[in-house]
DNA sequence: ATAATTTATATTGTACGCAAACTAATTGCG
DNA sequence: CGCAATTAGTTTGCGTACAATATAAATTAT
């Protein structure tokens, strides 16, 4: 049993794979209680911060493509959170609006982050440095 | 259009999800000519660590639930990489086996890794952070 | 203006990720 | 010993993730 690059244990991206799988998991049961998946919540935030957007604005904000974001948008509009109209002045786009209980959603939400952080043993400046170097990652990759 | 921490922009977690995506989409081209999807190519560096394991220990190794792996295993094994034997100990167990063909692929994936180097600006001390902190966010969430 | 190209979104098919429920073998305990 | 509890692995069902393909509207180039 000999050593090389390719042993998992000193694979970055393992650790980063994994990580990932194990965040949204701690997050599922915060937010089950509001009725969302990860990828939901990260839809319903970045429509909190911009509401009526086009579905390609959502994807370069969320980073989520539009294969996934499509029928992600259908459970969100089935659940009542939000709306698909088509836009007025180009009929190829849609237009994402959330509803009033999609906007109530997110005083129940505001209390996830900190619920979250609790959990952590990391400090702020670790966790920044983790975001950065991530940003940097995303960076390379795209 | 205020400002608070659910902000996509300011979620670490966004970021690590959208890193972690991203990773698994720059794996894709060099895994391809393998035949391998990244958590297959995870399964088997493990496999190439530790060869004749249980599925258990498997799991353990690449934090990979038994759910995911079960028919991860099964397309493995139809293209010919490895086996999949009861244990003669454990009935419950079975023993996961590289084939020849799954050994020698190990030659060529050797080659994944400063592939995906190239891609990317970050120092190896940078790396390294990444990977701790990835570890710490693991430990934590688990 | 009409054709060719580009753009926005939807659909399809394959492969996870994982909770939950299930099956079968083994262990532990009274 | 015998049965309850545990353990290993499988199955099911839902929700992504994403490449590839399709469709329709808008833009551009001729």
């Amino acid at each position: 049993m000999t050593t090389s690059l390719l042993d998992l244990d000193k694979q970055i991206c393992h650790a980063l794979y994994s990580a990932s799988n194990a965040m949204v998991r701690a997050y599922r049961p915060m937010l089950e209680p509001l009725g969302l998946t990860y990828p939901q919540y990260v839809t319903m935030m970045s429509l909190w911060q911009h509401n009526n957007v086009s579905i390609k604005q959502l994807s370069l904000h969320t980073r989520l493509d539009s294969g996934t974001l499509t029928p992600l948008l259908k459970r969100l509009e089935a659940k009542g959170f939000l709306l698909r109209k088509h836009s007025l002045e180009d009929e190829r786009q849609k237009v994402i609006s959330l509803t009033k209980s999609g906007q109530q959603l997110k005083k129940q939400a505001s209390k996830v982050p900190e619920q979250l952080l609790v959990k952590t043993s990391m400090q702020e400046k670790e966790a920044l440095k983790l975001k950065q170097l991530c940003e940097q990652l995303l960076e390379d990759c795209t």
